[in-house]
RNA sequence: GGGUGCUUAGCUCAGCGGUAGAGCGCUGCCCUUACAAGGCAGAUGUCACUGGUUCGAACCCAGUAGCGCCCA
């Protein structure tokens, strides 16, 4: 035998001792990008499978929420690419029309004192453009920092020049069916934007208001009504009072003069009043309230507005001028002079509307704006939920889905903003109104409509408008519907409807075969992160303290279908200390020689047959956990397959082996090297950069130009039960001579003379050399006397010499301890036994179980017991 | 007010009808040349409460309380 059969080669690398992400991280990403590992084609023949990103805000930057999404998308591109599919994900941004524009007009009276109007709104348009090409970069970069494997050669914007041309396109289509109009209705105003917004951009909050009663009229055909924006009143047309309430019945046809306005306004019965709210008698604002404004078409009421955009009254009369909030102190002042406050009631605590982006109160206005009819769009969006075209996970969430797609109101799409997709309507001189599509001209002398469109609205086209629709791109043909969505359930309705919408209407077919709803992020006390409340945590710095791999782990281990993720920098470390352990074991396993050359062993060891068996089972488990979204399982199962199985076990019961050299040596480091690299697969798409580095310096695959990026996913190889139960054996009686070594007090470094028995019985006499090994047991020596004796199991027992006084009281305390656990099991399961109803109705399988755990605990007992009389 | 979800070890969460689990934290021992960002061993629970169904309930049903979310 020569020197180098019979001692292990070892292999010199270039891994450092402890893991430094950042210097892996930055070169690995650029050269995925640079060897083309993210593109996808429309033109192969491998099976489609596109994700496409929700789009983050232009401007803004990623949060853990975006890095979160991020990680399960990109986790699962990257999975479906590993098992040959042409996988894409594809990238861009929107372009967030309120808050952009808040931003950079916030900017420009800070810093140059000008409006946009001072501008003009070519210029400021021209502003923001700048504004966007500068951000944009910040989320390319962050979005490479945490390894979003995206296709950036697809990148859209939902401004750019296709997706414009996308707007136009279904705009025209929807106009052409009676789809759009435009209306005078209620909307909610935004007083600081100046905008419309549409419902769902209102964020109800519970407010301490004050709800005030007064008198209209005076004697006996006065009325009190209450509420909580005083201001109103100047706009009131009507009292309603409910048909059947007797209170006001004479009063019902009547008018009665409203305060300061000189006006008389009658008194009206309306069904939907509700006659045990308040006094029973509602004022009515049919330009201010949306309820007021059904009553004052059912009546036909006039409707006076009585604010400006700006909220401020424009009502004739001494309040004329004052911002709305001023004019509410300033009418009950006026009222308590006159008499006629009659309660108030304060706080009074109701739901306000709030702007979403600037949390100004939303002002219900009379307005003419333009709206989408949904009804037949929502139909459609529910029915490809409803017959199973697009599959909801957690199915749970469907319910959510369905409350707002069942729900739905017309959507009001116009906002009065510069920045984004211009309404494509023009105007005549003699009020013609002409939808212009793209490619064509409004004639001579039409004026476009100065409002922008809802940024949802291009962004529920996102689907098959990246892919190029209209045209009839090879992508779209390619990739269309996508694979899945991919996003947060706080989202259902903005968005997820939306594209549902009009991924039916535009293509016939609804844009995603399933769609998963993650949680949102919280912080450790069960909170939402948020930049206000202080307990937001920057994903970049995550990478930059902990590596990406580590910032990814974290959130996939803990993203569990249908609840939020919790987040703590804590639970990064831990991630780190996993990626640092796999780095170490990896490094270890390279440097006993592990190899990826000659394939499998054909007649492997007990233990290799064993990882082997575990691995397989540990493929079974993380397949079927991804395949159901479920992150936190599939990475529990890596996490203990890698940590447990191979790191604690397997490598310790290598070295013996590997040490020894020789045939089996050679084959197990064959094993060794096929299970770090299917492991190394397993964990890449989650945590790609680490395993990225580890896999290359074991396959030596970088010369090759090979990429984990592209390697094949892995195959359960079949479980091997035997062997499963043999080092289950093993491990089970190296355990118990380690726990009694412990209890003893000996060294872990001091070795032990010992005589083994029963080890032939147990089916594990081959492996003595490798447990005594492990637990540091000598062969006995002439003389040998045991002071101890242990009895592992039914058949194994282990004398040792532990060359000084036993702890008996220490041992005793143990072995008590196990009789009293044995002692509690027997008289469980004879109770159970004893039970004729158990043993009548139970199914025969647990019957057995219990017949078999109550031998086990007799057996248990027998064996303590008798180790107990020889201790004494 | 209407929906909806949650309450399991100190913390964060699995388990959802037949021996209460994981990670972190905690205790003791160990710098055993892969890793102290580590190793070995160990302790820890009236599964929110009250009833019910069942041979058997953390798990199913009903109610109560607390917390959260969505909608008005």
């Amino acid at each position: 035998m020569t020197d180098a059969a019979k001692k292990p080669p070892t292999r010199e690398t270039h891994l450092s001792k402890t893991y430094a992400p950042v210097e892996v991280e930055a070169r690995r990403y650029e050269q995925w990008v640079a060897d083309g590992r993210f593109k996808a084609a429309d033109d192969s023949d491998r099976e489609p499978y596109c994700v496409v990103i929700p789009p983050p805000n232009v401007t803004g930057q990623l949060h853990l929420g975006h890095a979160l999404n991020h990680t399960i998308i990109d986790a699962a591109v990257r999975r479906e690419r590993m098992r040959g599919k042409e996988a894409l994900f594809l990238p861009g941004t929107d372009h967030a029309g309120i808050s952009t524009q808040n931003v950079v007009e916030r900017q420009l009276a800070d810093k140059e004192g000008v409006s946009r109007h001072d501008l003009g709104r070519e210029v400021f348009v021209e502003r923001v453009w700048e504004w966007k090409d500068t951000y944009h970069e910040r989320i390319s970069s962050q979005m490479k920092k945490i390894g979003d494997g995206v296709d950036w050669s697809r990148e859209r914007f939902t401004l750019d020049d296709g997706l414009s041309n996308a707007v136009q396109t279904i705009f025209k289509r929807l106009y052409d069916e009676g789809l759009i109009y435009r209306a005078e209705r209620i909307i909610n105003w935004c007083p600081r934007c100046m905008t419309a917004l549409s419902d769902i951009e209102v964020e109800h909050q519970d407010d301490a208001g004050e709800l005030v009663s007064m008198r209209y009229g005076a004697g006996e055909d006065s009325i009190v009504v209450a509420t909580t924006r005083l201001e109103t009143m100047l706009g009131d047309t009507a009292v309603a009072v409910h048909p059947d309430d007797e209170r006001y019945r004479h009063l019902v046809g009547t008018t009665v003069e409203l305060p300061f306005t000189g006006r008389r306004i009658p008194i009206v019965a309306d069904a939907h009043v509700d006659p045990e709210f308040g006094t029973g008698a509602v004022k009515v604002t049919p330009a201010h309230d949306p309820n007021d404004f059904a009553i004052g078409q059912r009546h036909g009421l006039d409707s006076i507005l009585i604010m400006d955009e700006r909220g401020v009254i424009t009502a004739h009369g001494p309040f004329e001028g004052l911002d709305r909030f001023e004019a509410r102190s300033a009418i009950a002042a006026a009222l308590r002079a006159e008499g006629r406050i009659v309660a108030e009631q304060r706080p009074y605590m109701h739901a306000v509307g709030h702007c979403d982006r600037c949390d100004t109160v939303v002002e219900p206005r009379l307005s003419k704006q333009w709206f989408l009819k949904v009804e037949r769009l929502a139909k459609a969006a529910g029915d490809a939920v409803r017959n199973g075209e697009t599959k909801i996970y957690p199915p749970e969430m469907e319910k959510r889905y369905f409350s707002w797609v069942d729900n739905l109101l017309d959507w009001c799409i116009s906002r009065q903003l510069w920045w984004g997709h211009r309404i494509p309507i023009w105007y005549g001189p003699n009020g013609e109104e002409l939808c212009v599509g793209p490619g064509e001209e409004a004639p001579e002398g039409y004026t476009q409509d100065p409002d922008v469109l809802d940024t949802w609205f291009s962004s529920g086209l996102w689907p098959f408008s990246t892919l190029g629709w209209p045209d009839e791109t090879p992508a779209l043909e390619k990739f269309y519907p996508t694979a899945t969505l991919i996003t947060a359930y706080d989202i259902i309705m903005f968005w997820v409807v939306r594209m549902m919408m009009f991924g039916t209407f535009a293509m016939g077919r609804a844009p995603f075969k399933e769609v998963y709803l993650h949680g949102l992020i919280r912080d450790k006390h069960g909170k939402k992160m948020s930049k206000s409340s202080g307990n937001g945590i920057d994903p970049l710095e995550v990478v930059d303290t902990y590596g990406a791999d580590a910032l990814r782990f974290m959130l996939a281990r803990d993203a569990q279908p249908g609840s939020d993720n919790t987040a703590s920098i804590e639970l990064a470390e831990i991630s780190r200390n996993f990626c640092n352990k796999l780095w170490n074991g990896t490094r270890f396993a390279l440097m006993s020689g592990a190899t990826v050359d000659g394939g499998l062993p054909s007649e492997p060891s007990l233990i290799d047959r064993w990882i082997l068996s575990r691995l397989s089972r540990t493929v079974e488990a993380v397949d079927a956990f991804l395949d159901d979204y479920e992150y936190a399982k599939a990475m529990d199962a890596l996490y203990h397959f890698a940590w447990d199985d191979v790191f604690d076990w397997y490598l310790e019961l290598t070295k013996p082996v590997l040490a020894e050299g020789g045939a089996a040596a050679d084959g197990t480091r064959r094993v060794l090297g096929h299970v770090f690299d299917q492991l190394l697969r397993l964990l890449h798409p989650v945590i790609p950069f680490i395993t990225e580095e580890l896999w290359l310096e074991l396959t030596g695959g970088e010369e090759r130009g090979e990429s984990l990026t592209v390697a094949a996913w892995p195959r359960p190889a079949g479980g091997d039960d035997e062997a499963e139960r043999l080092v289950a054996a093993l491990q089970h009686l190296v355990v118990e001579v380690r726990r009694f070594r412990d209890g003893q007090g000996v060294k872990p470094s001091q070795a032990v003379a010992a005589s083994l028995t029963g080890l032939d019985a147990a089916g594990l006499a081959d492996q003595e050399p490798l447990i005594r090994s492990l637990v540091r047991l000598d062969a006995p020596a002439e003389g040998f006397e045991p002071t101890a004796e242990l009895a592992v199991s039914d058949q194994v027992s282990v004398a040792l010499d532990t060359s000084g006084a036993i702890d008996v009281a220490a041992e005793r305390a143990r072995l008590t301890k196990a009789l009293k656990a044995a002692e509690k099991e027997l008289d469980g399961t004879t109770g159970k036994l004893g039970n004729e109803a158990f043993l009548a109705k139970a199914p025969d399988a647990v019957v057995d179980k219990i017949r078999a755990r109550k031998a086990t605990a007799e057996a248990d007992i027998a064996r303590v017991t008798a180790q107990l009389e020889r201790l004494a």
